[in-house]
DNA sequence: CCGCTGATAATCT
DNA sequence: GATTATCAGCGGA
């Protein structure tokens, strides 16, 4: 059974308050490294992260409002989900001091509701339930019915970390432009990481 | 270990 | 018609 969120953080509710995700993006990002977030009961260690905001060529707000990134533009605290490569869902957190910022989660370390991950997942091996963004999405049963949803109700619980995480730093992933950015986080030397950092 | 390929759909040119 | 914030399966070294 997990601990209470008295006893992690010293809150009465644990979940972090929105004013986490008003802050610079890449500052957030960074913060999120070893939260742990729940959607429904199920989920686990945030072990990677990446940041995006707009004035950055790699990010879906950079040419303005559209349909899909209409979360993007709202406040900050809330989920940004959309569909990737027309197979995949992924869960960012609309975070930033301006509009046009998310944070894309990337992987997860697997914590709560395994069972849930597996049957989803199709698989056993708990190194894949979560390790990168599209398996995370499936194996919390995240789709386009969470966009636009805040993050400190639920289905969703984000939990402050412990102490301070060992946290790498470095290029991120699947991008052509702005990719010399070092805007991907993660806990370094995690075995759930989509890729490892070097 | 590495690199290639197909699946599949919204968005943009 | 091209691109894309991906993943799984395959073949070769």
């Amino acid at each position: 059974m997990e601990r209470s969120g008295t006893e992690r953080t010293g809150q009465i509710d644990g979940t972090l308050p929105r004013a986490f995700f008003a802050r610079e993006v890449v500052t957030v990002a960074r913060d999120l490294v070893g939260t742990t977030l729940l959607v429904d009961g199920v989920g686990g260690l945030i072990v990677e992260t990446e940041a995006y905001d707009r004035g950055d060529p790699a990010s879906h707000s950079f040419a303005g409002p559209t349909p899909r990134n209409t979360a993007m533009f709202g406040p900050p605290g809330h989920a940004y989900v959309y569909r990737s490569y027309g197979i995949h869902w992924c869960l960012n957190f609309v975070s930033g001091l301006q509009p046009g910022g998310a944070v894309l989660i990337r992987a997860l370390e697997p914590v709560a509701g395994l069972p849930s991950m597996a049957a989803r997942r199709r698989t056993e091996i708990p190194r894949l339930f979560c390790a990168g963004p599209g398996r995370l999405t499936e194996a919390l049963g995240v789709t386009r019915a969470h966009d636009g949803l805040p993050l400190d109700a639920p289905p969703f619980r984000i939990l402050p970390r412990y102490g301070e995480p060992d946290i790498a730093a470095g290029p991120r992933i699947g991008i052509s432009r702005a990719a010399d950015l070092p805007w991907r986080f993660g806990l370094a030397g995690s075995p759930f990481l989509s890729r490892p950092f070097r």
